[in-house]
DNA sequence: CGGCGATTTGATAATGGTCAAGTGCCGTGG
DNA sequence: CCACGGCACTTGACCATTATCAAATCGCCG
């Protein structure tokens, strides 16, 4: 496993479309980070909170989510190592989702000073996590097309090729599988489904010999099928390296 | 009507957080814009598209789109007067989505190298654009949330109310009324709904006393109601000004 | 061994989809 | 001025996907 001092570069330059430069790259590396550890379920930040300061996932799964007046939840997105969940509230003021906890997870907040004196210093880095922040728009674009028009079993197999693709992106993939420590209640959170409904779509998918996923690790056993399933074509997450080859 | 060189600054102001300066508002007067007019049921930009510029929409009604490789097709995003729906090809290169016209529309083209002048130029600029994207996203997480999680009554009632506020901030509202030129169709492919269904969910707004949507015009006749029915609360839309009261 | 949370199963119900046909509106052309 | 055609809207009948409720099993940890 990467060391945490690394993960942002190494997120930074899976979305970033040219080189950095070394005073760049040291720039990046000296933004001041005060890290932090939560247990699994507990909110980071909440709806409405004006946080003065950013955050970074260094370790473990963290999940974007909103509740409906009649307490109804839906997560936005999942966010894997080297994701900035609420980059946003440096430009939007009050958030407007929660973030929260699906695993234990070391964090590293950067204060927004701190970021605003490094995009003005640094207008190439600023576009970089602009263009972050629009792939973070891409990425709900794909899944409104998901949970509209997709139903349940392309649309569970499009959230694993999503998994699976983004986790390799932060080097987390070894022989087809990467660690997914979550329930299948949070898979249903994600998918507008019922629970119930997510485990027998779960076993279709085994069934089917497609995946496996067992003591929170997930396997590919069949990448093609698994992408012809969901659909998937990794275009819309903007990688800058070659494409997901599988 | 406003005159279309209104629009833009009309926009921006309903997004900016700070008052501009006149140097600020003069070069945002005073950026070239190339004009174009197109028919209802065209493309302006398609997914794969690398455009060299974008563009502000100044009369009409756009939707951002995608399709499902087997051909279901889910709206993404409704486009109002003073909307910039491909700001994104600003910094991700390749679009994601299509973007069609509902209706005929005029058209405002801005050049890339434009706007990153203008950015480069004035920070707080830039610093309201990257915002306007980010609002975008908030957009997404709402619809996500209420195509996941709310039924198609709330759905459809939620959707009249956004359409209200966004259209009252460009000042499009009059009497509560507004045109919205669109099909039930149009509709569909953004609820992630049949149009039969649509068409039947419609009747129970308008039996319920909510609106009235007829020849292009929406009328909403109990904006309480309609935004109980729909649980709408615009704070994700992050207006500046007072809050929409209705 | 016991207990708790997560997963699984079964039965039933509801929301919304599909197909097909009919109605109404409006612009065009005779 | 009126017939025609096309498109959007509406209606009806039937069906599919998915939700809900409730209970049972599994697996892990103390």
């Amino acid at each position: 496993m990467a060391p945490a001092t690394d993960v942002l570069p190494l997120k930074i330059a899976s979305i970033c479309p040219f080189e950095l430069t070394d005073e760049e790259r040291t720039a990046l590396g000296s933004v001041p980070m005060q890290a932090a550890e939560l247990a699994a379920n507990e909110d980071v930040v909440r709806e409405r909170d004006r946080p003065s300061r950013s955050f970074v996932l260094l370790d473990g799964f963290l999940a974007t989510y909103k509740v409906t007046s009649d307490g109804k939840q839906q997560t936005l997105s999942f966010h894997v190592v080297g994701d900035m969940p609420d980059l946003q509230s440096l430009h939007l003021g009050a958030l407007d989702n929660t973030v929260g906890t699906l695993t234990a997870c070391k964090l590293g907040f950067i204060a927004h000073d701190a970021l605003r004196e490094l995009c003005r210093a640094h207008p190439r880095l600023a576009h970089v996590l602009w263009r972050s922040s629009l792939i973070d728009g891409a990425i709900y674009r794909e899944w409104l097309l998901n949970i509209g028009r997709r139903e349940a079993y392309a649309r569970m197999a499009h959230l694993f090729c999503e998994f699976t693709v983004r986790l390799d992106v932060v080097g987390r993939v070894k022989d087809r599988g990467c660690a997914l420590p979550i329930k299948q209640a949070h898979i249903a959170d994600a998918m507008g489904l019922s629970p119930v409904h997510v485990n027998r779509t779960m076993q279709a998918l085994r069934g089917d010999g497609l995946l496996a996923w067992e003591r929170g690790r997930l396997t590919v056993l069949d990448w093609a099928g698994l992408k012809r399933a969901g659909q998937f074509d990794p275009a819309y997450l903007h990688l800058s390296g070659p494409a997901y080859a599988g």
